[in-house]
DNA sequence: AGGGCTATGTCCGCTGCCGCACATAGCTCG
DNA sequence: CGAGCTATGTGCGGCAGCGGACATAGCCCT
């Protein structure tokens, strides 16, 4: 496996050194494939995960079997905020959307080094509150805004998470993520393949024309992008 | 202003006496009305409520204006989380849903009082983990479920929340909560209330058959309820 | 008593998405 | 090179909820 750098992950990235370097011994850079599960419904979270380049979703079951996507996780965050938050299980699931590179630490590592008021805390905290606004905005956005907008703006925050313009995904799974049928999502997927904004082609697809997807997603994009930036990027 | 107990919310009450002694003389009974703001998009917060009686809805904006309710919070929880998270302003917006008392604290009295780490610490960051919860659940049910089991899971809850089998709502309000037009809740209410369930008249209502309700309501009023009380209950 | 406001009931045409089903095309592997 | 799988396209009937509009009834105030 090629050595990332766990400071891709922007939560390590702003820990002070003496911090990090506490932390750091404990970190083991995995991989992760498409559907690997982080936490089951359920069962204990023992592990945390610092997207390095993978991205994760976060997903709510309904009459314990249909999971509809309530939030994404990239680099900007971590997936296990219930151990931070002092439980020992969900009744969500995470589990790997794009495949990529994470930082994991067991869940009593991070127990460990949240002893004392460190920094650790306080950028958690800030994530959490980061986390429970694009929960908030999910369920606004879902209960207020068409299929085709939701695609482009799942497209447009997927493409921020990953940062590369090309990336694995199949209509089916994106119609799980949005919770549309599959047949749906072939029709606004072909929508906007056809105005030019996007190519795909078996499973691959391709960003091409940015600002022309940002016209056609929900404002809920911006309204999320802005305040991610408030709350984890000022420092 | 009858003199109400702090005690009666579940967070105040699960404090050790020696923490709670150091909060008490901060906290101010405040009666709240129907669209009383407790912050707004944007603004600080500047104060927390926990509520006493009254009950309280947290909304998120699309495009500045369309409201939609996102979660509730009643006499187990707390009305300002961001000021605990560490964030000055919420681009969401809280406001009470149900008329009744709560204790008042300021964002700085409630910032002093978590200095070091005790158990309001700790039974905020449960709180947290549960609002989280809520929230995906509203999620997966707002894109999973239709109107009428919706209302009838939301009504559940807000009886829950008051302790009362009768309260102020109209259908008016009941609309903007559940995100679907009045016309919409005037067809499910009136069916409803032929079935027996529930009785209204201009503004009030009352429950009629739980039970009842419950069948016709979503599973999503069950798991949340046993969520709350596994995180909030067990002490 | 009468005027106005608020809460509720109801109707029409429309649309977005559903459930279901079937068709086709590219990839992979024996 | 053909079999089979996976990813995608498409068509049809149905329904929940929308937008918009209008009607009525109870309440309050003068």
């Amino acid at each position: 496996m090629p050595e990332v750098d766990p400071r891709n992950n922007s939560l390590l990235r702003t820990l002070p050194a003496t911090e990090y370097d506490r932390l750091r011994p404990r970190l083991e850079v995995v991989e992760s494939t498409p559907r690997d599960q982080v936490y089951a419904p359920g069962k204990p979270v023992d592990q945390v995960y610092f997207p390095l380049g993978a991205v994760f979703s976060m997903v709510a079951l309904v009459a314990g079997e249909v999971a509809v996507e309530v939030g994404t996780i990239g680099t900007e965050g971590m997936v296990g905020l219930p151990v931070f938050l002092g439980a020992v299980t969900s009744p969500n699931a995470a589990f790997c959307q794009i495949a990529g590179p994470s930082a994991r630490l067991s869940a009593e590592g991070l127990r460990a080094a949240l002893v004392g008021d460190g920094a650790l805390h306080q950028t958690l905290h800030r994530f959490t509150q980061a986390t429970m606004v694009q929960l908030s905005q999910n369920v606004a956005c879902n209960s207020v805004h068409v299929a085709g907008q939701r695609a482009a703006r799942w497209l447009l925050t997927t493409q921020d998470r990953v940062g590369r313009d090309e990336f694995e995904l199949t209509q089916d799974f994106l119609a799980q993520m949005l919770g549309v049928r599959r047949a749906t999502v072939s029709e606004v997927a072909g929508g906007l393949q056809s105005a030019g904004l996007i190519h795909y082609n078996r499973g691959v697809i391709a960003i091409i024309d940015r600002p022309g997807l940002q016209r056609v997603a929900c404002e809920c994009y911006e309204t999320l992008r802005s305040e991610f930036d408030r709350l984890l990027g000022g420092d």
